[in-house]
DNA sequence: GTGAAAGCGCTAACAC
DNA sequence: GTGTTAGCGCTTTCAC
């Protein structure tokens, strides 16, 4: 028996440790090392504390992947992100939050960038379903989330977040993106202008869509006339909101306050209107926060999303999911917040 | 057999669909089907098609868990990554730029955020050992890690990046620390400056310590007295970075130029130097580049990072070893990068 | 080219 | 309390 053991150590030392393993050591069946492993009941403490000592002396590790092969309901405690890139600010704080609230159930995170890609969405669903996560958590971008309808309806916890999937009913968690924009028109038309212009993201965009919606749609509440008001969209990166904020503030009858519809935006804006020394004269407010916001001078205004009540409001979504409950899908929507700081509290003139 | 296959369908529309779902549909043994989802050889053209057409029908997803039970080598195709925070734009970059490299062959990641908390760090690492990783990226942030040496033993690659390990000889990939703030101090002092300050993170962060090191050595290089260069430590946070700046330049003789070691000391930094209305007077260069540096008034000089080298670096060490580099480990230095911005070229008085 | 049998590490079901 | 047997979905081995 002792010299089973020994060879069973050797053995552990370089390749990994099994049940097989610590029940020789330990002297006992390996039906028992499971029980202890899991914390079973059933297993007298005496044999309990040889299970351990012998798991601790080979250092054991449980499989969980061997174990949920076999177990009912197969659970792998584990879920797919799948987000616009893990190093935007906005993404990576709705992934902090749903970390936290997954890791108190012991269920880590598989996250993945998308790019704009919808091929790669389509892929990166399929390499985490490979994996058997239990569940879904995605910022869709491809034109529909048809793909996953026999996932969904195999019941596999899926919720969406930022934007609403299309052709399929699922969860999903999203800013109040038009209110949000609503409101920064109204803040701006309650400083005293009228001549306002709208910096937008790419039409193809859902966000950016109902970013304008909401923005019009209180132009025509205030009785301003949409036609006097520059729209301009297409705009995705810094450079080329510069170049279309240069343009307006250069033009004959120039804006006396702009509304950006996203960071990068309101970055190009920023800078636009730092170079011909306008930051003073002409308001500005833009969707979503931004570090140093406020230490910008004047400070930016800014319609602000909560990422992190997003992540938290998904995850928990995702595990009442995971839970069973099969009530019928709905979309949450979590509002935004005006921040005044000074750029948009300039007045006219 | 129609009456089989049938049932088969039915039942794999609302379980998940397995090897003998898909043989029995397509009328070939199981060993067939897992020849055609491996892309192995020695099927015909005839039989490939028959058996990806049953799957396709029934949405059929090979399970990785399950061969990898099997398959020598038990490769997971996943790895772990272990960060400050998931959200910290530092460590996001690295994440990302670790995820396309590993994206290329087809290694999914999972991230965590330790939130400088050592059991945490002993907890993640179980976790994903548990879930069998192929590799693990981590910083470490425990005292020792040590824990982790019987693993290592078992081949289990692992590279630490930002600060290197202690108690272990494995890969590690980090930044010039101590180099970078040397140059920092020897700009400053060649811009004219004698009287310069030191704003530093907390003792017991390894970069910290570093970046220090490096800049009191450039110090003595250019004969200018330690004692006469005030450094103060423990700043971990904008506020109290803030007020340290603020007692040293109200202080009787202040500085004309300081060095801030980290992002959020900086931020404290440059605010303090806004309160007083000394932006364009005292001199700073901050450690880590930040979003928004070149838009500040003046622009901010920074020694800049390059959080996509180090993931890069990091997951192509990674990879090595996954395949089989058995080479003594090594630390992998990347060079910081002193970025001019106007902050860091101000002159006295 | 193809398939049957064994077994990866574990848990379910049941016997003792 | 404890151990034995079967089998999760797959790959290996080897026979046909």
């Amino acid at each position: 028996m002792t010299t089973m053991s020994n060879r069973y150590q050797a053995d552990a030392a370089k390749n990994r440790p099994t049940m097989r393993h610590v029940a020789a050591l330990a002297g006992v069946g390996i039906k028992t090392v499971s029980r202890v492993m899991n914390d079973e009941a059933g297993v007298s403490e005496a044999t309990r504390k040889r299970v351990l000592s012998a798991s601790q002396q080979l250092n054991y590790q449980l499989d969980m992947a061997a174990g949920s092969l076999r177990r009912s309901g197969r659970q792998t405690l584990s879920i797919g992100l799948l987000l616009p890139s893990v190093s935007n600010p906005f993404s990576s704080e709705i992934h902090r939050a749903l970390e936290d609230t997954l890791a108190a159930r012991g269920i880590a995170v598989f996250a993945a960038s998308l790019d704009d890609d919808p091929e790669r969405e389509k892929a990166l669903v399929a390499a985490f379903l490979g994996r058997r996560v239990d569940g879904l958590v995605l910022t869709p971008i491809a034109k529909s989330q048809s793909y996953v309808i026999p996932e969904h309806s195999r019941d596999l916890p899926m919720v969406f977040i930022d934007r609403e999937p299309v052709g399929i009913e699922a969860d999903a968690v999203v800013t109040d993106n038009a209110v949000g924009a609503a409101k920064a028109a109204a803040h701006l038309i309650a400083h005293g202008h009228t001549k306002l212009a709208y910096l937008g993201d790419r039409a193809d965009i859902q966000t950016a869509r109902e970013r304008k919606r909401g923005f019009v749609e209180e132009l025509g509440r205030a009785g301003i006339a949409t036609s006097a008001v520059p729209v301009i969209e297409g705009l995705h990166d810094e450079e080329s909101a510069c170049q279309a904020a240069l343009g307006l503030l250069r033009s004959e009858d120039p804006p006396t306050a702009v509304f950006s519809s996203q960071n990068l935006v309101t970055f190009g804006a920023m800078r636009a209107l730092k170079e011909l020394g306008a930051s003073r004269r002409v308001a500005l407010v833009g969707f979503d926060d931004f570090t140093l916001a406020d230490m910008m001078d004047p400070g930016i205004t800014v319609i602000a999303q909560h990422p992190e009540r997003i992540g938290k409001l998904a995850a928990e979504r995702l595990l009442a999911r995971i839970d069973g409950d099969d009530s019928t899908p709905q979309t949450y929507v979590v509002p935004s917040e005006l921040i005044e700081r000074g750029s948009g509290e300039l007045r006219p003139r």
